[in-house]
RNA sequence: GCCCCUGUAGUUCAACGGACAGAAUGGCUCCCUUCUAAGGAGCAGAUCCAAGUUCGAUUCUUGGCAGGGGCGCCA
């Protein structure tokens, strides 16, 4: 909030339209919050950039009575800012106040929260309608710890931009008819010995006991299971769409081929029918999966008008996200509203070493086995943490423990005694007859750990803000770490419960309570549950 | 051959083109046993290489090197 707030006074004296940023430090010799604007502005004009800061820092003056302690030049020409405690302590205060709203949707991570405002370019982002596609496994064989990734940070992303009130649909698309289905039917006969085993074909001990199996009866079973797996996993989904029923059977492939015609897109070749470089038709005259794809984004943009649809894909499809984005901006749509996150691929480690995984050979961590070993939170928390960029390595031991060292274990350790406090503040107040003996006063709070632990809570609106802009949900996991770190500091130096001190014993209890709050929002963005004991 | 991702402490990961590159874990040195107990403080430790753009590059560009993944009618 305070970022946003100094943003605007800084734009009210530079130029308009200058780009400039406002970040927040965690260096205290840099302030609170630092700008760059003199930097850019003296660059652009040539001008000395301490001059220009301080002639910036001069028409900020008034801020400084306001809310902010002081403003200071430092390095090439920064400005830094400090935020001063009666702000900080109006701020919670209004925190406090306006806080979350939990939505009519049931289940953890659907809250509403009103203190967030997105904005882009400066202006305010009003609510869309956005389709989050993700998992989109196959029907052919049990979910994965690669699904698994896709799928926790999909859930994630569906979360918070539901959070700060879009309208999201989260869907699965099922490829249940095609080649990979023909294949599992094949693979079926040839794991009971009726017919040859070839590379290509599933193999596994789920494929024998598909025994018997025509390929859809076999699909239909495997989706169930993938039902039970995600419904496991926690991960909630609105649309099931189905190539099979949704597409192919009413006819989507053949008229989004006559729209493509129509605009003279389509030419033939080598007996096949392109869409630029891409097949659409192949010379057996069967539709690639290229096509059918092609009328599930005219699906989702021109029946269902999706502003905006993000596809959650794995690393393995990176080769197809230009070919998509030239595909829809056949359709007519723009590709900008087409979003794709490309997950890089899991390795799992135990005892620092690989372990290693095939799935063709059918020896592979399936989700459910994962989910079993260490539980639904240390996953979604393993999987959050990293950015969708990065090769993780999962860390099996790490995710096993129940210690500090496991940084899942230790923010819901903060959480459970932020409620241990609590609840025994409740015991004593309840052994008092005259019940709450302190009066709340913020303005009571002023020790370092104290105001450190009231930036840390204000921090929260501005990090879902960087999330909704970037999808970098990462960045989630590490502010609850440190939100929870935060806490343990000021715990390991002030006693709250203190019945000498009754009104600075209510005004910490406040404190303890937003914390809990705070940490227990993050939390259930990401899915994970916040034990109240441990 | 071409395309995508990655290369940062011993290890696993951070860092809108900004300041002294942050954590965690491991290592070393002290301290402690508290509303919850799976502790606290300190120290040491890193940007793959080479050019370029820039007041400023881990970040951008180009060229190497290394790892992972993909690629022409599979999905």
């Amino acid at each position: 909030m305070f970022r946003a707030l100094i943003r605007k006074e800084i734009e009210k004296i530079v130029p308009k339209g200058a780009v400039f940023s406002v970040e927040r430090q965690e260096n205290p010799e840099h302030g609170d919050y630092s700008s760059n604007a003199a930097l850019v502005l003296a660059k652009k004009d040539g001008k000395n950039p301490k001059e220009v800061a301080a002639e910036i820092k001069k028409a900020l003056g008034n801020l400084v009575s306001k809310w902010v302690d002081k403003i200071e030049i430092a390095g090439p020409g920064f400005l830094n800012f400090w935020i001063s405690r009666g702000a900080l302590i109006e701020n919670l205060s209004i925190f406090l106040r306006k806080g979350e709203r939990f939505s009519k949707r049931e289940g953890v991570g659907a809250h509403r929260l009103r203190w967030v405002k997105t904005e882009r370019n400066g202006k305010r982002e009003t609510s869309k309608k956005i389709n989050i596609e993700f998992v989109s496994a196959n029907p052919t064989g049990p979910l994965t710890m690669a699904n698994g990734r896709g799928g926790f940070y999909g859930d994630a992303l569906a979360n918070i931009l539901e959070a700060i009130g879009h309208e999201v649909t989260r869907e699965y698309y099922i490829n249940d008819t095609g080649n990979q289905i023909k294949l599992l039917g094949e693979s079926i006969l040839a794991a009971a010995g009726k017919i040859e085993q070839k590379d290509e074909y599933y193999k596994g001990a789920y494929v024998k006991k598909l025994k018997g199996k025509t390929a859809k009866q076999a699909a239909a079973i495997l989706l169930g299971e993938i039902k039970k797996s995600l419904k496991k996993a926690g991960i909630k989904f609105d649309v099931w769409f189905s190539e099979d029923k949704n597409l192919r059977k009413t006819g989507e492939l053949e008229k989004v081929l006559k729209f493509l015609n129509s605009k003279k897109l389509i030419k033939e070749k080598e007996g096949a029918l392109w869409l630029r470089d891409a097949v659409v038709i192949k010379s057996n005259k069967e539709p690639t999966y290229f096509l059918a794809d092609l009328a599930y984004h005219y699906d989702k943009f021109i029946k269902r008008k999706f502003d905006l649809a993000i596809n959650v894909w794995g690393a393995d499809h990176h080769g197809y996200v230009e070919r998509m984005k030239k595909g829809i901006e056949a359709l007519g749509v723009s590709p900008d509203r087409l979003k794709i996150i490309i997950m890089q691929l899991v390795r799992l480690t135990s005892g620092g070493k690989e372990v290693k995984m095939s799935k063709r050979a059918g020896e592979f961590v399936t989700l459910d086995n994962l989910l079993k070993k260490v539980g639904v939170d240390a996953a979604r928390w393993f999987f959050l943490e990293r950015s969708p960029d990065t090769h993780m390595d999962f860390d099996f031991d790490l995710a096993k423990e129940r210690s500090k060292k496991n940084p899942v274990y230790y923010v819901q350790y903060a959480t459970a005694r932020c409620n241990s406090i609590l609840r025994k503040s409740e015991a004593r107040s309840a052994k008092s007859e005259r019940g709450k003996g302190g009066e709340v006063n913020l303005q009571l709070l002023s020790k370092p750990e104290e105001l450190s632990l009231i930036k840390k809570i204000l921090q929260l609106p501005e990090i879902i803000e960087d999330i909704a802009n970037d999808y970098q949900i990462h960045r989630l996991p590490r502010y609850a770490y440190e939100l929870a770190k935060t806490f343990t500091d000021f715990y390991e130096k002030h006693r709250v419960v203190d019945s000498k001190n009754p009104d600075l014993t209510a005004t910490r209890l406040l404190l303890v309570s937003a914390t809990q709050k705070t940490i227990k929002i993050t939390l259930s963005l990401m899915g994970i549950d916040t034990p109240s004991r441990m």
